[in-house]
DNA sequence: CGTTGGCACTCTGAGGTGAGGAGTGCTAAT
DNA sequence: ATTAGCACTCCTCACCTCAGAGTGCCAACG
């Protein structure tokens, strides 16, 4: 597993009691949820050092930056660079048992119909598992290819359009004509179509049928008449249906960072705009690992007081999708990490195993 | 419209100033959320009476269970049953104007693809109009007439089956099959199902095939053979999919009447729970009107503090689904009812135009 | 009899106070 | 460089008080 580090900024070396010290104190802090002081650190942070000399480390630590005082009397809590500076450098995975990644296969490799009903359930496993919110984007529409196309006659003028993407992907949609047709000549509109485009990308399908031959229509023939009428209105709008899928939201409502309800709202609000949470999901498509962004860092501003952690899943060296969770800054990343890492891939094994 | 009380329980007669009272103070906490205090009431109800006397007539509906006061200086607010009476015998609903009624048909008849895609539309516009949660139930699977069936092969043993249901909502499912077919083949079949069953109910179908058929199989010919195989998993599962949309739960977080986090978690639990919503839904299946449900009213534990607004949306005399709006009991009944009520009408009309 | 003014009473909520505790920064000694 | 010591800050909590709102009850009134 590689963890990439969307940000990178330069961290003064430290030396390695500093560390130590902070390390500790981010390990406390995300245990308890409470700032911590240099008593408890002189304390259990095994360093035999009086909270005094720890006193002095803190404040140096302050002064970087990585922490900071809730208040006068407070001790000290990490702010989103000492989370940074933890994950990139102090932190060690703990990597799942066979047990556990067996357990998650399991649950991952469930016969499914559609895209997004493998999404939802994949995003509910990681919800369940991590206690935190679940995302999963789905694939992306670029990267579909085109594997069948099929007409089917419903009345007068409607036909429906069968698409099927990537072998496993079922789109409908049902397109007004503007005379009817019988199913013969849709049949032939359909086989021309399979002929021609199958296997293709479907974004290079729409552009070919539509801008290269739109504008030779009056040329047509009666078959190409066809094809066009019915490719235009199938092959138009881009599928978008939903773009990804959250579960769990409900799990964010327990945390007492979290617990400003306005904020609460907002963030649920961007859950359901999807916009925001889309852009920063396209930047971590092509990372090649887990990444995390720790507050602000996503450049979002309601998911200030979260993180997000994920990892773009697919078969071979094409990328799929992105799968991740959301959760206090303040989570079990030693945990949620490897959880997050090892859905991707198996996520990526079943599906390839779907394909025939 | 037809308001009708799904609970109905014995009003003692209250006289003309009782009610004038009782009807007032609903409105004010309506209005403020705030208990409301003798004063208020003898200065603004409009009745030219001492606040000593409201306070009487105030004592009285505190003992007959109408009103409550959350401490002993207070003002008193209004009980579910205090809600109850008002719904029932007080409220006069402000109709909607035709203008209104326009924007809302409007934003209903947009050209949509599935019946998930119009619900979840509709209950967006139900949740945006009324600024509570809306929630649509889809089309119940029991009343789906099958209007076609296709078989498409998408690869040796797996073979992709199309279903149009009511002529409008078409469903996919990926079939596994023990042997291969060819495309004629699956033609032929589905020509079958589609003569033998076609405009029939799903139900139906599924038990007329799966009973009555599946004990002959042995002396079925090759066509039959194959229909059967491909029917089995066809029909085998009742399609489920979302059984309700719920859009707009991020307005209930705006009411200080659910502030608790721990309710409103427990509520957004139930939201995507379903079973419990579910059950309720389908009470008002045939209720032939709006209803509502004031707090506990729903025999549904965590709609405490509450109110649920149903209407049922059908076409002709056939009941196709509810939909409603679930907010805290205090909110605005005058508004809201007409605006459930309305659009279900519309949703029906949209529906019915979309028929062929 | 219903209605009303008067009055004592209750409860909340905001604001103030003070003690205790946790934790810091600084300084001087080791 | 480390540490003990100390003064200081600030939070939290419990406690108090006080004004305000509203009640219930009673006795008087038309």
């Amino acid at each position: 597993m590689q963890i990439s580090d969307p940000t990178p900024a330069g961290h003064p070396a430290l030396n390695e009691r500093t560390q130590h010290l902070l390390k500790f104190l981010v390990e406390r802090y995300i245990r308890d949820g409470q700032p911590v002081g240099s008593r408890t650190l002189s304390r259990d942070a095994g360093l035999d050092l009086s909270s005094a000399t720890v006193r002095n480390v803190m404040a140096d630590l302050e002064e970087l930056g990585y922490l900071r005082a809730p208040h006068t009397s407070a001790g000290r809590v990490p702010t989103a660079r000492g989370y940074r500076f933890f994950i990139d450098t102090l932190l060690r995975v703990k990597p799942l048992d066979s047990r556990e990644i067996e357990v998650l296969r399991r649950r991952i490799d469930q016969p499914t119909q559609s895209g997004t009903e493998l999404a939802r359930s994949v995003s509910d496993l990681l919800s369940g598992v991590t206690r935190l919110a679940g995302i999963v984007m789905l694939p992306r529409r670029q990267t579909m290819t085109l594997r069948q196309v099929e007409f089917l006659p419903l009345s007068e003028r409607r036909v429906l359009a069968i698409l099927v993407l990537n072998g496993q992907e079922v789109q409908n949609r049902i397109i007004q004509t503007r005379r009817p047709y019988d199913a013969a000549e849709l049949q032939r509109a359909a086989n021309y179509l399979n002929a021609q485009f199958g296997g293709r990308d479907i974004q290079q399908v729409r552009k070919t049928l539509l801008d290269e031959l739109r504008e030779t229509r009056d040329h047509l023939d009666r078959l190409m008449q066809t094809v066009m009428e019915m490719a235009e209105q199938t092959f138009e709008t881009t599928p978008e249906g939903d773009d990804y899928v959250v579960a769990g939201q409900t799990h964010l409502m327990q945390y007492a960072d979290l617990s400003d309800l306005d904020k609460l709202r907002q963030l649920f609000e961007a859950f359901n705009q999807k916009s925001d949470l889309l852009h920063l999901f396209d930047q971590c498509l092509h990372a090649g690992g887990v990444q995390i962004f720790v507050g602000e860092e996503s450049g979002c501003g309601v998911l200030e007081g979260c993180s997000v952690v994920t990892a773009p899943y697919g078969s071979g060296d094409q990328v799929l999708g992105v799968l991740g969770i959301i959760g206090p800054t303040r989570m079990a990343y030693d945990r949620v990490i490897p959880v997050v890492d090892v859905t991707a891939r198996l996520l990526a094994e079943v599906l390839d195993g779907q394909r025939d």
